[in-house]
DNA sequence: GAAATAACGGACAACGGAGTCCATTATCTT
DNA sequence: AAGATAATGGACTCCGTTGTCCGTTATTTC
């Protein structure tokens, strides 16, 4: 598994967040609801995003959460690296505990461009893109 | 972390296996030696990979483990099947339950040639590749 | 101001991966 | 045959992730 659970988790709510009018408070029960996610956990996870600043929060009746910033401003990394951190991506694949340029594991300058990919894919689409990609499933014009 | 650490010490434990004259038995105990892995449970990881038919073993003095094929028919994707199965292949990156070719995640698209690129790669390296990068270290020639 | 609402925060339970310990079994050496 | 050696397998601990529960705090509505 690449990404934890909490962190798909945390993916999978923001979509459905964007996917509603952004402007309004979303209650996490609804959020938990809607991705039947368990409500008390993705509670945990989305505090993280609040604090992250990727979200922000209002408390009582009629409050709840929303996108602390447009849609297209948010890159699926930005919440991989509020949730899970950004370890994995300079992480030897075979742990080898002195992997680096100098003194690369046999599998090093193969993983590399790859682990670039991944990095890459992940800065680049936001979930803007995301959402309109949900959206304007099976239209000409997709960009990958 | 793509590889469950159990995994990376296998496949640590599998190069110097081969590394070594592969004819020989190695005591579990020289391997978890020279590869720093806590050798009890290095011991239960190399009894994972024998029950795979990976490993050869043989109880008694003079007795140990050695590789059960030749080191270029044993690829990384076979270690890694051997270990952590070949789930993590298949799932979808964010998670989502119902993922699939014609359901897919806002991800899905973008993510399937890097899950095959990486699939390929482990299934191309065998030992034998690995260990001859260690030593062909900075010769001309290299494939990648 | 009172009641209802919803995020916040701490404590805890359940689960699996990581790692240890030890008795057993098979094999080699003398 | 006896003793030493090394893998095998079971039970166990430890810890981080996942998930639950509940009281507190802030805010809105009436």
């Amino acid at each position: 598994m690449i990404l934890s659970r909490a962190c798909e988790y945390a993916v999978q709510a923001l979509i459905y967040a964007t996917s509603q009018r952004p402007e309004r408070f979303l209650a996490v029960r609804d959020v938990a609801l809607a991705t039947r996610i368990p409500m008390a956990y993705l509670s945990k996870i989305i505090q993280r995003l609040v604090a992250r600043g990727l979200l922000s929060s209002r408390k009582g009746p009629r409050g709840g959460v929303r996108l602390a910033r447009l849609a297209g401003a948010i890159k699926v990394l930005d919440i991989v690296e509020a949730i899970d951190g950004l370890g994995f991506l300079n992480r030897c694949v075979i742990g080898h505990p002195r992997c680096s340029e100098t003194h690369p594991c046999p599998l090093h300058d193969a993983w590399g461009p790859l682990r670039d990919e991944i990095q890459g894919l992940l800065a680049r689409r936001s979930l803007g893109d995301l959402v309109r990609e949900l959206r304007g499933r099976g239209l000409p014009g997709r960009r990958s």
